[in-house]
DNA sequence: TTGTAAGCGTTATCAG
DNA sequence: CTGATAACGCTTACAA
């Protein structure tokens, strides 16, 4: 093939990136000796490190990313796939994931189901087309094709922001369920006894589907018959919070305190609290969910279930970069839970005395 | 390389994905058929593209990504890099802009560059070296080595949220300096005089430093001198805006109206209000910047310059993948304008009159 | 320590 | 309409 040098030599390509090898003959080396240099500088004698080097930087060169991937069979890059990115839920965590990524010289590829298995399967198929070495996923439900493609490709995921112990998968998050109970049980030890939830569609999203439990759970705690339970499910967003909290609030059973599967539900639920002349939470209680900055600067701040949003995406990486090392064989590493707590604010209060008098007792 | 072959078939890979190889020999056919009728399935005959179809499902078959942008110099995924994923800024016009490039099947990457230069410059240099076939970026403000590097390769990119016609480089936007100005001449018609303004850092953020120089523009239309008005720097977050707020408040020129550069430093200033024991608008006026979410469920709602988020995502998209398709030769594409307006809500209202009357006028 | 050369899985050119 | 076959740019045994 000396053709082919020929050619490169010959028309004065200035738009084109050059290769390795330009590099090597700039270097007055061989292709493999510049290839080592970069990837492996310690197999290298000094000398010529530094002239193949200097030889890089000369020519201003950058590996192709195809030609790297197909003969190594890596990319050194992960996927994420996140149900939004319209708000703030998945920033954080995202953004601590992809800092710790970094540090790995790994680059991340993002993209957004809108909360569709459909979708998202979708997505995994581009991501692992793409050579996505790993990726991160947000709950457990998913089409089984999905979970059949990630089998058969080998692909090392792990899945956030849920966990689920009796599952072989590694999750890392927190236990949903468990978290809206604790606050729910203090929703009822102030006193509350009409409840109410405003939650995202639970079909294809486990995380709405256990907070919902949890609330169901601490009810039944309480001799509370859950079958009373309104609950709204609706899309993630402020007006559809507003709009749901507006029908729940002109129902005929009244609740005292509105728990919202998420902050951003809750913001709207508040705001039209307010339009419609309540004071929350003498009038009635609002809580979110996911602690968000939202929460903080609404009025009155908003009492919700903090959820370590960084500390999720921090470990989600350090797992994920482990197994695609191969660190952990063919098993699923175990699964981490993380704790989530309740960030207290103003928007939960105890229930108004003339509340409980005035409507009719669950039971 | 028969030798090859053999290898493929005696030893059974499992868990290894099918090749165009391994197609083509099920369908009887040769690996450039496969490959037309992938590509461009008008070229292979109805019969045989039956029985390739055929092939590649019962195989489970997908291109190999490295493979294919190696062989065919183009990856048909485009880059963006925005200055931050954590709130809600960018968030509808990335939406817009995937949304317009999925139609064209087109995979987005999107990074974050946290607001510095330095970081973009090696974001850009990341993205390319991953093959982008092109980018969005946001801004002007940026490292000499980043144009060069987009130059030297030849890469198409354009710039949105900013627009700057004096400048010979695709741009897509709105006039922050004069949708600022705007809403600054408004403020002042209300009777303000003590304007102050809290605004990201404007080194490398030409957004910023336009809609500061609105401001200035506005005083100077009114006789008022620029010298006096106050500007604090700080990153965007609720918590900085809040502080900034503070700060100016209890300095010595008490300003009755304070312009932030954004919603979220708005966001953040209204809560300190607040706190503070004001009333907005009545005791001092708030604005905000960009017209997202957060703006209409804070309280007051925050009056505020809208920005076309989705439409400069989508027209964003639609040039990049025209000018990916050479439908624009060497000649960069003419830069869009497009009109920024004002949303009214109430954290804006005339200056109150005691406030006027206590307080030393500007000149 | 360095060089040689065989792939990696596609696409694209060019005959047939 | 279809099939050989030469790139594409890099990694990686294997030799030297």
């Amino acid at each position: 093939m000396p053709e082919e040098k020929l050619r490169r030599q010959q028309s004065g390509r200035a738009n084109a990136s050059p290769t390795l090898e330009d590099v090597a003959q700039r270097a007055g080396v061989s292709t493999a000796t510049v290839s080592r240099c970069l990837n492996a500088p310690e197999r290298v004698s000094e000398a010529t490190r530094k002239q193949v080097l200097e030889a890089v930087n000369l020519l201003g060169y950058a590996p192709n990313f195809g030609a790297r991937a197909l003969a190594a069979k890596r990319t050194d890059t992960f996927g994420a796939i996140i149900p939004t990115m319209e708000n703030a839920i998945f920033a954080r965590g995202l953004q601590a994931f992809q800092e710790e990524l970094e540090q790995n010289g790994i680059t991340l590829l993002v993209s957004s189901s809108s909360y569709s298995p459909q979708l998202e399967e979708k997505q995994i198929r581009a991501l692992i087309a793409r050579g996505a070495d790993a990726l991160l996923l947000i709950g457990h439900d998913r089409t089984p094709q999905s979970y059949a493609l990630l089998e058969s490709k080998g692909i090392p995921h792990v899945i956030a922001w849920s966990i689920d112990h009796s599952i072989p998968r590694t999750s890392i998050g927190f236990d949903n369920r468990k978290a809206m109970r604790m606050l729910a049980e203090e929703i009822l030890k102030l006193g509350h006894r009409e409840l109410a939830v405003i939650s995202a569609p639970q079909d294809g999203n486990d995380r709405a589907r256990e907070r919902c439990q949890g609330v169901i759970d601490a009810l039944i705690q309480y001799d509370l018959n859950p079958a009373d339970l309104p609950i709204i499910e609706t899309p993630y967003s402020i007006s559809n919070g507003a709009d749901a909290f507006q029908t729940l609030f002109q129902s005929r059973n009244r609740p005292t305190a509105v728990l919202c599967g998420n902050d951003v539900l809750a913001a709207g639920a508040l705001s039209r609290a307010r339009e419609l002349g309540l004071r929350v939470p003498e009038d009635i209680s609002i809580t979110g969910f996911d602690d968000i900055e939202i929460a903080q600067i609404v009025s009155p701040g908003l009492t919700t279930v903090h959820v370590p949003h960084r500390k999720m995406g921090m470990h989600a990486a350090r797992l994920l970069v482990a197994m695609r090392n191969g660190e952990y064989g063919e098993t699923p590493a175990e699964s981490l839970e993380l704790p989530a707590t309740i960030t207290w604010r103003d928007s939960l209060g105890p229930v108004a005395l003339r509340e409980t008098k005035d409507l009719p007792q669950d039971r």
